[in-house]
Formats: structure tokens, C-alpha cells, sequence
DNA sequence: CGTAATTTTGACGAAATTCAACAGTTGTGG
DNA sequence: CCACAACTGTTGAATTTCGTCAAAATTACG
């Protein structure tokens, strides 16, 4: 699952060598587990990550307990992007499966000055905008299964454009309790929705893979245009 | 309700005159009434907006006339800002209350490449990423009320930041079926819920001025944390 | 002052949650 | 390689939150 020397992809701070070459320093891989906090909010990190194999989130807690991730990220994503461009993190960022993550060290990043950087991070960043304001939009006006359709819809899109999702098929160890803080439903409500997701054969989602079988009618299902993840 | 020269307010786009003088012209100023459509998604905008008066709105339609407000604006706010950014939009924005705006013309913009400007820019774009996060936490992880009450508890400091929300209590025009578009509810449960707020005595809301009447109580319903909204 | 928009209320229905139990899968150490 | 434990997924029944429909009351506005 590993992304590198992908020939599609378009930025060149996608995959590590290019990030390496415009820091100018070698970068640091790392293999986390399950779970494992890459980042709490609050804290002064000294690294920031790009991710290379797995998936992560952002999320945050309330005093309750209750939890809301606020992005999944995927490979050639940057996890702490804030981190990274103002050296303070206002969300938390863990993996949601085994990830292989290339650190970039802040101090190297605040130093390299070029306009080519800073365009690419700012072009990060409006594209996380443009994830956000949809996902408000599933979770204000879309119901639990055009929501699930359309994170699925996303998921895919975003991992085939780095070479991660031939045939409408790619790898997704994502438990249904973590879907659920991602889709603002309980895990029970998920487990419903994916059963009947699978009763309708749109989807087959099984040992940590996702195949969209009815690719067409899913994305019809979910409202799903892929405008907003145009760069 | 017009905001200008306020001693209080930090960033220098954030009134007229600032922007002006950074981009090296008078800014033209427009008054457009309520339901008035300032930005449609997909055109090629040739200027952007300062709103100066009054909320606008940054929305999404799905294609069978549900609609999710994104984003609300209040005075300071620039609302078209992803046009501004990169002359094109993928929402659309319209006035949510009659509004005073600021014409902000994109050609000019664009020839300004002072380091300045850019940094201002930038700087609301992290603001309005950070502010859609934690609309999705409401959207996603808290019921009816807990949404209402962050959502005035939000646009109080919004507010209280440009001068505008003295004593708790701000002018709110906003019609219970536009901030149903905003919080994920039906009108009609924003009228229960705004119900159950008055008997509890957490607001007063009448003729359009919206008074918090117990301020650490409604903030701590909503888990209020301001620090997302810190520059 | 009259009409339209907005707010409020009630009765009923649908979507999602809660609680509880059980099955299946995965990972680990003996 | 098996046995066990822990996690993950699945299902049912009862409840809650929120939505729908419909109508009345109130307010805003030309």
C-alpha cells in the first residue's frame, strides 16, 4: 500500500523524495501502530507527517467522551498540516490503522523559504477546506447511508488519484466504531447502514477491503460530485 | 451595525479602509437586500466582497433542495474568500439578512503580491478551516441544542472580536429556517429548541437581538472552547 | 390595514440511539 | 498449532431525538 514514484501524481510534495528534495534534508520513515497518537492538540511538535501507507485522522474530543473525527487522511496527505504551517495544532491526529509515516522536521520546513512550498501547502490546505464543507454537509443534510455512500465515494477518489484504488477496489482497515466517530453515528447505526450498503450491492466490504460494486449508482445514491477535490 | 476603524480589531483587511490602502483603491460599497445571491458557485467572480453590515451565508444544494449553510459571515468576514484566493468558487454565498458589502475587485487583488496581503489571506483561510471543524463536531457529535448554543456562543465572540455583540447581546436577523439550514435541524425543531433555551433561561431572543443571559452556562452546555477561533 | 412571511403548537412517523446479548475474527502465548 | 482473550461485527427490542404534516398565532412590511 506503500505510495511512491507514482507517475499521476501531480504535486510534487506528495511523495517523500519530492518533499525531501525541496527541504533539502533526507527524510525520517516511521511504522505506528494501530491507534497510536501522532499528534495532540496543544502540544509544540517538532515534526510534522506525511503520510505514506495507512490511514489516519484528525479529530476532537469533547469532555464526555464523545469523539468526532474531522478528517481521514490518506497516503500522500499531510496529517498535521496546521502544525506544519503556524507550529500549532488546534486538533488531535492518531492512526487508524498500522501507518507508515515520513517525519518532517519543522525547523527545516519554517527555514525553506520557496514561493514553490508555500504554494503547495496553501494549495493543501484550501483542498482540506473543500473536504470540510462537504463533510458538513453530509453531516447536516445527508441521512446515515447517503453520508456512508459518500465518504466511500471520497475515500475512493482520493485513493485512486495516488494510485490506490484500481477497479473501484482498494484496502480500508477502518473499524466501524471509527467510521462511526467519522460519520457522527453510533457504531451500531454503521454496522445497519454497511448491511444494508451490502443487501443493495452497491458495496462488498470484507477483511479490510472495499470494493464499490455499483460505482454509478452509489455515487448517485450519495449526491457525490468530485469537483471539491480538484486541485 | 456598520463596522470601521474599530481600535479593537487587529487584522488590517478586516475594515475598508485598510483594504483599501493595501490594495491601492477606494473600495466601492454596495447594500443588498436579505435571500440576495452575491456569489453563484462554478462563475468566474470578478470581485469579492468585505461584508461591512448585516450575514451572508457560504451554502451547498444538493440537487433535491436540501440545503446546508457552511458557513455563516459576519462584518470583518470576507465572503467569497476562495475566490479571492483562487478566482473561482465551489460555494455559493448569499445574504442571509439585508447587508452592507465591500466590492473587492479580484483583477486588483491579484496584482497586489504584497507578502502582507498574501499573509492576511492566508490567515482567514486557517481561520475559516478551523471554524468549519468545529462545525463538523457539532454536526457530527452534539444533539439540537448543545449545535444552537455553539452556534450563538461562536457568533457572540465573532461578534464581541469586531465590537459588535456589547453586553452578551448582538443583533441577530437570522430567520429559524436559515439557521435550520446551518445546524442540520428542520425549522421546526429550531423553534423547540430555541423554546427550551428561553424556558431555561439561557437567552433572550426577540425582534431580531439575541441576548445570552447566562453566558458560562450556555458555554458550558455547548463545551465552548474559543481557542479555535484565536489568530 | 391587509397580506405575506415567520414563528409557534400539536399529533404522528421515521431515523437513529441505547442497551443487551451473541457471533465471528484476530492476535497472542503456551 | 491450538486455546484463549480481546476486539470487532451483528442482531433484536425498547426508547429518544428529530422530522413531517398541518394549522393557528404572531410579526413584519408594503
Amino acid at each position: 500500500m506503500l505510495i511512491a514514484r507514482l507517475p499521476d501524481v501531480a504535486d510534487h510534495i506528495t511523495y517523500p523524495d519530492g518533499l525531501a528534495r525541496t527541504l533539502g534534508v533526507p527524510l525520517r520513515e516511521r511504522s505506528v501502530p494501530k491507534q497510536h497518537d501522532i499528534l495532540s492538540p496543544g502540544a509544540e511538535p517538532e515534526i510534522a507527517h506525511l503520510l505514506l501507507a495507512g490511514h489516519t485522522c484528525r479529530y476532537r474530543m469533547l469532555s464526555d467522551g464523545r469523539r468526532q473525527i474531522t478528517a481521514i487522511l490518506v497516503p500522500g496527505d499531510i496529517c498535521d498540516l496546521e502544525a506544519l504551517m503556524e507550529g500549532r495544532s488546534s486538533y488531535a491526529v492518531s492512526a487508524l490503522t498500522p501507518c507508515t509515516l515520513a517525519e518532517i522536521p519543522l525547523s527545516k520546513a519554517a527555514a525553506t523559504n520557496t514561493p514553490d512550498l508555500a504554494a503547495a501547502l496553501q494549495r493543501r490546505l484550501r483542498r482540506d477546506e473543500a473536504i470540510a464543507r462537504e463533510w458538513i454537509v453530509s453531516l447536516g443534510r445527508r441521512d446515515g447511508t447517503e453520508r456512508t455512500a459518500h465518504l466511500f465515494c471520497e475515500l475512493r477518489w482520493r485513493l485512486a488519484a495516488v494510485g490506490l484504488a484500481a477497479e473501484d477496489s482498494f484496502e480500508m482497515r477502518i473499524t466501524q466504531a471509527d467510521l462511526a466517530d467519522a460519520l457522527g453515528l453510533t457504531p451500531v447505526h454503521v454496522n445497519r447502514v454497511l448491511m444494508s450498503l451490502r443487501a443493495d450491492r452497491l458495496i462488498h466490504l470484507k477483511s479490510g477491503q472495499l470494493t464499490i460494486l455499483d460505482r454509478p449508482r452509489l455515487e448517485q445514491l450519495a449526491q457525490f460530485d468530485p469537483a471539491y477535490l480538484q486541485p
